[in-house]
DNA sequence: TAGATTGTTAATCGATTAACAATC
DNA sequence: TAGATTGTTAATCGATTAACAATC
């Protein structure tokens, strides 16, 4: 068992050996800070796009995204020089860059196991199935849920988790089941091949090196918001 | 308007003094990073003493947490000193000091507005109405479903937001509404009194000084996934 | 006292930021 | 050429970690 990385926590990931006093070509490894970045980069360009914009500074990308544009700067020329002094940014070239710095020109096989509200929601949240993204399969243990469907998606028997994993090389399991049936859940899809997971539910996943885990935690975020919440109303 | 901390992005939040040179008794100023981290020692504590535990190591208590030990007790030290050397914690007086320093012990009140799918999942996480949190209402601009309730709150009419926000002294609103819907929102809880926001939507909100946004973001978790994938599937 | 474990120090590491030379 | 803006440097800041003295 290996730390996983948590995004709120900081708890580093598994290890992730890079070649020393070797600089590589297009520069590998990206501080993770700046890969956290990228997709709100890209989620900016985007918009850029669709309000018709074709060229930006990092000024005004920054602006869009909610950086300052020294940071911005800095991220992007961890990916290469993609713009042009004394002019700016191509909208469209750096939103194929980073796209394709990301990996979401490729289309990864996504299960979403647990399809309660929270299931439900994300099997209908148009970020997930948007490019880059193919859910495959919606798996539930209860039986109750396997005459439902989500979009054109049933819900199947959680049996079936190992088959589909194999069948459609499923890269990434979302976790939106109750927290007890989590860890288990996580062991039959890592065992099963997943080497990315997505977990929504309280718990501390447990995870082999080389598997990375996300968590979205809502009450965590809640408690947060608390604390500063609460040094406002004894400041002020 | 100033940037607002995203806790994936790292966007520094709204300027808050501290007395430089002043070490105020119980240690003003504890680091961003710990705060994150408060809330999961919480919760470990919480399962401890389910189990019955009634005293830890910081050892075991950083294995529940998923972090390191030496982390934990740093962490801890900007609270106090809560535990006995050669012994460990007590977990229930460890658990009560954490509770309160995050502010839970007062019961905050909520708001969630847009009642989608991710809504609904939200009105009915146990995790927000467990012990620090009070949802006080449920809005939505569709009068479809005014007529719905989840769980014992019925769907009002964001028209009410204002309203509701002084009634109950709604400190923390959780925007789970479209893209498109969420700044207006957000100006009209901020306008109302609320200085704590849970965002969900895709969008990059804009806040005036004081005011915390925190940010929930699927697709942009799946995207780190994803590049950590692609490295990956290179590697290997 | 001997063993265990905290709380703190100091070193290290990574991320942020301002400033500016390079260059379109 | 003059103005604008990138890409990079270097300084600063904050977070992590190992190690260990303090102390139960």
């Amino acid at each position: 068992m290996s730390a996983t990385r948590d995004r709120s926590t900081g708890v580093e990931h598994a290890a992730r050996a890079v070649a020393p006093g070797r600089p590589a070509h297009p520069a590998r490894g990206i501080p993770e800070a700046t890969v956290a970045r990228l997709p709100v980069y890209l989620r900016a360009l985007v918009a850029l796009a669709e309000r018709g914009i074709a060229t930006c500074s990092s000024e005004e990308l920054a602006g869009a995204a909610g950086v300052n544009s020294a940071k911005l700067r800095k991220d992007l020329s961890y990916l290469g020089s993609y713009g042009t002094r004394g002019v700016g940014y191509d909208v469209e070239y750096l939103r194929y860059q980073i796209a394709r710095e990301i990996g979401v020109t490729q289309d990864l096989a996504v299960v979403i196991v647990g399809i309660g509200n929270l299931g439900h929601a994300l099997a209908n949240y148009a970020g997930f199935t948007s490019r880059g993204f193919r859910i495959v399969a919606l798996l539930d243990s209860d039986p109750d849920r396997w005459s439902e469907s989500v979009g054109d998606l049933a819900v199947v028997p959680l049996d079936r988790l190992e088959e589909v994993v194999a069948a459609e090389s499923v890269a990434i399991g979302v976790i939106a089941t109750p927290a007890s049936a989590a860890q288990p859940v996580c062991d039959r899809l890592v065992a099963a091949g997943v080497t990315s997971i997505l977990n929504f539910a309280p718990v501390v996943l447990s995870v082999p090196d080389g598997v990375d885990v996300r968590k979205v935690d809502l009450s965590i975020e809640l408690q947060i918001l608390a604390y500063h919440e609460q040094r406002k109303a004894v400041g002020a």
